[in-house]
DNA sequence: CGCAAGATTATT
DNA sequence: ATAATCTTGCGA
């Protein structure tokens, strides 16, 4: 039985989210795809996150409920996908490094790379997957191997063991 | 208004 | 190791 998860799942540390969603599936208009790499990003106590100095335009959606899609442009080139954990006015998000498509058995591995796989843009900023049936996480009930190491690509709190994935 | 930095990637 | 490429946010 498939079951989607819900807001109290997002609303929790985006660390324990960010670990709980390996071996999630994401649900992105339609398409399944397994979550097998994550970052976790929080503007509270984490100076590496783009919310850390307080909401600007671009970061507003951190800020607000969880369960939303955070999406920005890097580099002048890639878009990078996130989902809005904690409760409200607690800025942080996820960030989905790696998938794998199953319906085409395809690993897409690092962010840029997810979000042109997706057609993933900044118009795809705030979406909720909570509330629509073609955008969301479902449990598919699997218990995988993770491991956890520093993020990728940050140059503050680099130490911090925040990016976790399937072994 | 100018400018430096950036949650990446492909190439050398 | 480095270039590519342009938005964002800050300071003046």
């Amino acid at each position: 039985m498939e079951k989607r998860l819900e807001q109290d799942f997002f609303e929790r540390h985006v660390a324990e989210v960010a670990y709980d969603l390996i071996g999630k599936v994401l649900l992105w208009n339609g398409i399944r795809l397994l979550i097998t790499e994550t970052e976790a990003y929080r503007a509270i106590d984490d100076e590496a996150s783009h919310a850390f100095k307080g909401p600007t335009p671009r970061t507003q959606v951190m800020f607000g409920p969880p369960g939303i899609s955070y999406v920005y442009l890097i580099y002048g080139i890639y878009h990078s996908l996130n989902i809005v954990t904690e409760p409200e006015v607690f800025a942080s998000a996820v960030l989905i490094r790696t998938v794998k498509d199953l319906s085409h058995n395809l690993l897409i591995s690092g962010p840029g790379k997810v979000c042109k796989h997706l057609n993933i843009t900044r118009k795809n900023n705030g979406i909720n997957l909570l509330d629509e049936s073609l955008y969301g996480v479902i449990d598919n009930n699997t218990i995988p191997n993770l491991v956890t190491t520093p993020r990728i690509g940050i140059t503050k709190n680099k130490e911090i063991l925040w990016r976790f994935l399937m072994k």
